[in-house]
DNA sequence: AACGGGGGCAACCGCTCTCTC
DNA sequence: CGAGAGAGCGGTTGCCCCCGT
């Protein structure tokens, strides 16, 4: 059996809340607290509103200390550099920010910092363009004008964007080196030689950079970053290894928002899935790389769609779990967590990546 | 002054994971 | 152990306001 029914949703109010509403739900929770139960709050308070649209006014709106507008230019690098590092993880973002909510920090995001970031981008990639020729053509050689400014060429910047951070932070991947894109079957050859050689010496320096292997501390919940080749790699490593990385995820640490860890893995079993992690994780890259239309490969705005790195940025859903090359080492995961450190961290590579592109 | 378009933001929706019965 | 509710999250929507014409 399941618990009791949620809210009435016929008889709930919707839209914007009232101030009387507000000032109903903030005495209440002032006095009573939430009670670990928003579905129930509403009656409790008198609210004709739904428990989650509740929370949510509270967690966005009338939770103490919380912050509206005003941000500081420190607080946009950190929301940029997480986002280059984790994509489009408010949450999180937000736990590094205090007083900010993630509904807060998405909407600043998409409605000005993405603007101000890409837009100050878009020069140079213009005249990258025009140094290229100033056309492209899709894969049939056929001149394609969607590159004109606009969603498209955005689209591109994006692109670009992506494949400049990955290769900031991981030289290993196939996308970083458009010099390789046409040579698929040789880099496929290379990348099992590497896969092969991983299996032989799983813990070369090289492969430690590149798939760093976080480790637990003592007493301190580690959550898990979700990856899109997450059937894949769990599958992968269970046929090399026998091992379910079952989260499919690369572990951090979130000192301060421990709600945010969810799950507590045994050390065990991250030192024993951890060559299985990268293993799995590079053969879900070469998985990845032979999915992709790569000869003469110049993406197409169709053919943009289908890859995940276009999807704004959302870099953590590439797969290959490159967001935590840099950010996570296993040095930082003992000692710094998933701290301001990492964030510094990140903000290094943002910076460097603004130098890059002539932010 | 009126109108239309765009931007910003609050709130909702739908999904996934966790928890409880 | 399975079913279903609760909690949390990211994406999307719709309203409101501002600005340009």
């Amino acid at each position: 059996m399941g618990r009791a029914p949620c809210c009435d949703k016929a008889n709930v109010k919707k839209g914007p809340w009232s101030p009387e509403e507000d000032a109903k739900l903030k005495a209440y929770i002032d006095q009573h607290g939430t009670g670990g139960n928003w579905i129930a709050l509403p009656q409790k308070v008198g609210l004709k509103r739904c428990g989650k649209s509740c929370r949510l006014r509270w967690l966005n709106y009338l939770r103490p200390n919380i912050k509206h507008g005003g941000f500081s230019e420190e607080e946009d690098n950190i929301i940029c550099s997480l986002y280059i590092s984790i994509g489009s993880r408010w949450s999180i973002i937000a736990a590094q920010l205090p007083g900010r909510t993630d509904n807060d920090i998405k909407n600043y995001w998409n409605t000005r910092l993405k603007k101000k970031l890409l837009g100050r981008r878009k020069q140079s990639n213009m005249n990258n363009m025009s140094s290229m020729g100033g056309e492209t053509k899709d894969a049939n050689g056929q001149e394609d004008d969607s590159y004109s400014p606009g969603l498209s060429s955005s689209a591109f910047e994006r692109l670009q964007l992506h494949m400049q951070l990955q290769s900031l932070q991981n030289p290993l991947s196939f996308y970083n080196n458009p010099a390789l894109w046409p040579k698929l079957h040789p880099l496929h050859e290379k990348m099992i030689q590497n896969l092969q050689s991983l299996n032989e010496f799983p813990n070369t320096p090289l492969m430690d950079h590149a798939f760093p292997s976080p480790q637990p501390v003592q007493g301190q919940k580690v959550g898990f970053y979700e990856s899109p080749t997450a059937a894949k790699v769990n599958e992968l490593e269970k046929s090399l290894h026998g091992i379910s990385s079952s989260d499919n995820s690369v572990a951090f640490i979130n000192e301060n928002n421990p709600m945010d860890s969810t799950h507590v893995p045994k050390a065990n079993d991250i030192e024993q899935s951890n060559a299985g992690i990268q293993a799995s994780v590079f053969q879900a890259e070469i998985d990845n790389f032979l999915n992709t239309k790569t000869v003469d490969f110049v993406p197409r705005e169709d053919q943009m769609a289908e890859f995940d790195c276009f999807k704004e940025m959302n870099v953590s859903k590439d797969g290959v779990l490159w967001w935590s090359m840099n950010d996570f080492d296993t040095r930082s995961a003992s000692l710094n967590s998933w701290d301001s450190t990492s964030v510094l961290h990140s903000q290094q590579i943002f910076q460097e990546y603004e130098l890059g592109y002539n932010l």
